[in-house]
Order: structure tokens, then sequence, then C-alpha cells
DNA sequence: ATGTTC
């Protein structure tokens, strides 16, 4: 029988408004009646349309019997506050406007209830990058960031650092071995418990995801994000990590939940567009209730993705262990683009968003990276409420990738790393150190925020991209 | 950020 693929022309002539829906036809089309006859195909979607009520639970038509509800029943749009709630800003003269606009909109939002804007940071989609938005009973999808539970780790060890200086190309060898960047996966994934969740059989855009998790598993992607060998000093005698003040050979990594979240972010963002209906400039900012169906699905699987990002960096450091052949004797680990349950001064829950910001509440500890030529900081959280317990998750970008790969030269930027005695596998002009603005800066606006406990140089650095670029001739 | 447009 000859299957052709139904186009949204085809849908539309069937009874489908134009919409969301539409797209998850051809999505459920695509999944699941493959092979099945035009005819087939066509007299199920009929029935659909007619009647999306009856197929709310169906595996393959469940998101497609929703989109067409929704569709009907929420069109009214939403009015912002006319007035913003304060909020503060650290280090607002190195902050672009378009950044300080975006926080401006969060904060006429209805549903929120305190906010703060972090040093380093930069313009994103919906709420800021380096944005803290905390909300009563809601969740916003943007308000998360695309890269949900994306995170930093690292691990030290007892290794003498004479091996960083002298084994310089076995470094590289690991991170060549132990690590996949870009599209790249591991031929043979690690099994991890996170891939048994009975979620993901439970929910149905984590049945269609299941794969590419456990493909992807293990794996860096692309875009900032990076695994290095380097340098960590401990500055004080009184640290968690039980360590003598020293320097100790470590491992920091960072990148987040892979195509798993990032679809889980696509869907639950066009989710709350449709249910949430706001002013054209704050449509992104569109949140989900905490008490419907949709906001609680988006709460465990956003936790689910926050569960992989963790368990992708704990395999990429248990594989450098076993290379290195030692035993970490501490591991740090903490967490951006997440939303928390937490409690505001009079004791009432709030959802706080971090999108590209640092958890610091009293005692919590943290990695804040600064580039592949400056230094990271381990960081001790001191519990400061005007930053809703948060801290900047980075040095921010001064550059944008479009105007990097404009004015910065490959000759300049790899002179640049190799005066700083670093190696590097891949990257590219968009992720060169001059991208980035100067940490110590940074760290300086934040003082209020955090205690610094010890200070990471990295030595050996993969990112993802073109592998000449980071050699060093 | 992402098998980078439903």
């Amino acid at each position: 029988m000859a299957t052709r693929k139904l186009s949204g022309k085809d849908l539309r002539k069937l009874g489908f408004p134009e919409g969301r829906a539409i797209g998850e036809a051809i999505k459920a089309m695509d999944e699941h009646y493959k092979g099945k006859s035009i005819l087939h195909k066509k007299a199920m979607l009929k029935k659909v349309v007619e009647n999306p009520g009856l197929y709310l639970k169906h595996e393959a038509w469940g998101p497609v019997a929703m989109a067409l509800i929704i569709k009907t029943e929420h069109n009214e749009t939403l009015a912002l506050r006319e007035k913003r709630i304060p909020y503060h800003i650290y280090g607002a003269d190195g902050i672009e406007q378009g950044a300080i606009n975006q926080m401006e909109i969060a904060m006429k939002l209805p549903v929120t209830k305190y906010g703060a804007l972090m040093p380093d940071a930069h313009q994103g989609y919906g709420l800021p990058i380096g944005g803290v938005l905390a909300t009563e009973n809601a969740v916003i999808p943007y308000g998360v960031g695309v890269d949900i539970g994306c995170r930093m780790c690292m691990t030290m060890y007892d290794i003498p650092l004479a091996f960083v200086h002298q084994n310089t190309d076995e470094l590289k060898d690991m991170l060549m071995e132990n690590t996949k960047f870009g599209q790249a996966v591991f031929k043979r994934p690690k099994d991890h418990e996170v891939l048994d969740r009975g979620l993901f059989n439970e929910i149905n855009i984590l049945k269609s995801l299941k794969d590419t998790a456990w493909k992807q598993i293990g794996s860096s992607g692309g875009g900032n994000h990076f695994v290095e060998f380097g340098i960590t000093e401990i500055h004080s005698e009184i640290n968690e990590f039980n360590l003598p003040v020293g320097k100790y050979l470590s491992v920091l990594s960072h990148s987040g939940s892979r195509g798993l979240g990032a679809n889980i972010a696509r869907h639950y963002t066009k989710l709350a567009m449709d249910m949430t209906k706001l002013p054209g400039e704050a449509k992104h900012l569109a949140w989900l209730d905490l008490d419907t169906e949709a906001g609680q699905e988006y709460w465990q699987a956003m936790n689910l993705a926050g569960d992989y990002a963790s368990a992708c960096h704990h395999q990429i450091h248990d594989r450098l262990a076993a290379a290195l052949g030692e035993q970490p004797l501490a591991l740090i680990e903490n967490h951006h683009n997440f939303a928390w349950k937490e409690r505001d001064a009079d004791g009432n829950e709030i959802i706080v968003h971090r999108k590209g910001a640092t958890p610091a509440g009293e005692g919590v500890l943290g990695i804040i990276p600064g580039s592949m030529t400056s230094p990271g900081f381990i960081v001790k959280g001191k519990g400061n409420v005007d930053s809703i317990n948060s801290a900047s998750h980075g040095a921010g970008r001064v550059l944008s990738r479009t105007k990097a790969k404009q004015t910065l030269s490959k000759k300049e930027v790899k002179k640049h790393i190799k005066k700083a005695g670093v190696t590097l596998i891949g990257s590219g002009l968009d992720e060169a150190p001059q991208v980035y603005k100067n940490i110590h800066e940074v760290m300086a606006k934040q003082t209020d925020l955090i205690d610094v406990l010890g200070t990471f140089e990295p030595k050996v650095v993969r990112m993802c991209g073109d592998e000449r670029f980071g050699e060093v001739d």
C-alpha cells in the first residue's frame, strides 16, 4: 500500500485548526502510524479532531488531543502588572541592557514574587541567562531554560602535579578516549539507574525520548560545554572535603541533559504558551500552574532531566578516574537551569528558577568557572535573601557568538591560549576566552553572596568543535 | 542548549 506523508495542508482539510495540534499530529503519525495507509491515517485523524476528549489518554494521540482541546478552551490573554516588583541587580554596569529589559518584564508577571539578576547576566530566551525568578505555585519552562539541569562537576585526585606538566599528551588522549562532544556518542553506552525510571513509561513525551537518552548518556554535547584537567588549590584548612591545604590534580566538567532535556523544554514551553497566553513581549515567560496535570508532568520530567545530567557527569568522571587509575578524593557538583521548591523569609513556598545561576544558600557548595585561560572558583553560599540564595554561574559573555566569529582571529586566540599554558582540543572562536567577561571582576560583584574556598586552573581542555583549531602548534 | 522548524 502506498504511504506518503500527510502535510499540514492535508490536516487543515480534515478540520485541524492552525497551531500546535498540526505539529503534534505529524509527529504522532511518524512515531506510531508509519507504514499505515493514507486512508487509515485520515480516518483516525478525523476521529481525533472531531472528538479529542476521547483520546486524551491515548498513547499515540494524547498530545494531539491535548493540543486540540487547549486551543479551543484557553484563549484569553493575561495582563502583566503595571509596576514591576523591585529586584536586586549585581554588577549592573557590566550587564547588557537587553538582559535588564527581559528581567523587568519577568518582574511584572502576575505569578512573580521575587527576582534577582546575577553579575554574569546576558540576554536569553524569556528569562535572561543569570536571571533568578521566584514565583508562586507556577513553573516557567523558559525560566529554567533549554538545557535542563545543566551543571558543573569536579573531582580531585591524589596525583602529583608534575604529572600534569609531564604528561600533557597522555591527558589529551584520556580526554579523546573518554569524552564525546557534538553529535558523537559512545559505541557502548554505560547503563545507569536513571534510564530504568518508571517515568519514562508514564509520560508520552518521555517514551519517545528514552532511546535518545540511552544513546547519549555520558556525552557532553556542544556550545559552552567542556571537560578539562586542571589544578585545584584548596585555600583553607577548614573545608568540607577534609583535604589538607594544597594543590590537587582535578577534572572539571560542564554539560547538561542533552537531547532529553532539550525536548522536554521544547514540549512544555509550547504547552505553557498554549495554556498561558501573555502579551507579546512576555510570551516566552508562559508558565504552567503546578496544580495542573501539565505542570506536574513538567516538574517530574524536569527532575528526571536533572538526574540524567548528573548521571552523564558521573559517567564522565568515572571513565576519567579509571583512566587515571585513581579514586577521587572528593566530588563537588551543582546545577543551574532548574527550578527548586524553596521557602521565603515568611516561610511561604516559592518556586525558584535559576537560569544560569548557582544555588548559594547558606553553606551550599558550588563551582563557578571562569574561562579556559582564567580560574574557576569553589564557592560556599552565604544565604543572601536579596539574591534569592543565588550567585553567578560563570563569567558571562561579552561577545555574542556571531560577533566573536566576526571580530576574533584564529591566530590571536591560539597565541593567547598557548601563552596561558593551556592545551586545547576542539572549541571554536565563539568559545574563545576573549568572549567572556573578566571572572575576577564578576567575582568582585558577588562577595555578599559567596565565600571562595578554592580555585581551579584549567590545563588540558576539551570542547566541541574542530580539533585542529584547538591544537597548539 | 538542541538529531538546530510544527
